[in-house]
DNA sequence: CGCAATTCAATTGTATGCAATTGAAATCAA
DNA sequence: TTGATTTCAATTGCATACAATTGAATTGCG
């Protein structure tokens, strides 16, 4: 009878923010995907992408702030995206423990391809715009909150 | 001058629930994981131990239509979980196509410690039961829209 | 019944994520 | 100024995720 009883509730798969969280990333991915195969990108990357695109010519460190990410993720996904001949990896002369990322001419011309992806995303969402922003900013006060209790 | 342009607003990092929802995973992970360190279970592990320790004796599949995890995610992860002796795999003698899954006393013992967890990330959270349910409503609403598009 | 189609778990290959370490470069402090 | 500390990217090792394939078992159809 243990199974049932109230104290098990905090425990249930369908009671918890963090699996909602979770599987929700998931299935964006997974709607992301095909879309993202039309511009040989994987959703880490395209992420990279977006940042790169508002601007350029960052040291790694950078672009791991904005997306939270540590270089051990990111040193091998920019790679990829240089072998993709999407950017360029250069010391910066002036601190040359900085690498910074620039985008190639192909890597800039991406981001018209790329305008169509938001679209998408908002149609396979079912929800408005507003709902959609309301959303994302309690999820980001959410995100921040967590953050700061890591900081401490 | 093209960056300032409104046509950009869509691709901004900051205006994309996706990401916010990407983050907001990691940054929940990160906080779960000191807690199941304790227990000895990765956050996608510590996923399957809620499922098993709801119901025991399951297919894989079943643990997979759960957590939207397929046997290629599933099986090096449940081959750990027998290793670290939590679960036993035995194939259904009624259906040999079939792995269950079921608890060890081990496994079934560990719910009891299990039990602290959720509360610490309430804590960490730092938002009321009632907010996060609301929360939590509205991304599982958003993640069941986004599967529904996907199964089309 | 008998064979094709389907189901299920396992496997292979690629790409994240992250902890921990390393090594080079820059900064700080005495 | 030099030696310790810090910063930064790269590397290593482990654990997901998932597409695609495989092979065994079952189901379904004629």
């Amino acid at each position: 009878m243990a199974r049932k009883h109230a104290a098990d509730l905090p425990l249930r798969l369908d009671n918890q923010l963090c699996f909602a969280v979770y599987s929700t990333a998931h299935a964006f991915n997974r709607v992301y995907k095909p879309l993202l195969d039309q511009l040989g990108l994987t959703y880490p990357q395209y992420l990279v992408m977006l940042v790169l695109w508002e601007r350029d010519g960052v040291p790694v460190k950078d672009i791991g702030e904005r997306l939270f990410l540590d270089s051990g993720t990111l040193t091998p996904l920019l790679k990829r995206l240089e072998a993709a001949e999407l950017i360029k990896r250069t010391r910066n002369a002036e601190d040359e423990r900085q690498v910074l990322i620039a985008l190639t001419p192909k890597g800039d011309a991406l981001r018209e391809k790329a305008r169509a992806v938001p679209q998408s995303i908002l149609a396979a969402s079912a929800c408005s715009i507003g709902e959609l922003v309301t959303m994302k900013n309690e999820i980001v006060a959410l995100r921040d909150k967590l953050n700061k209790v890591l900081g401490e």
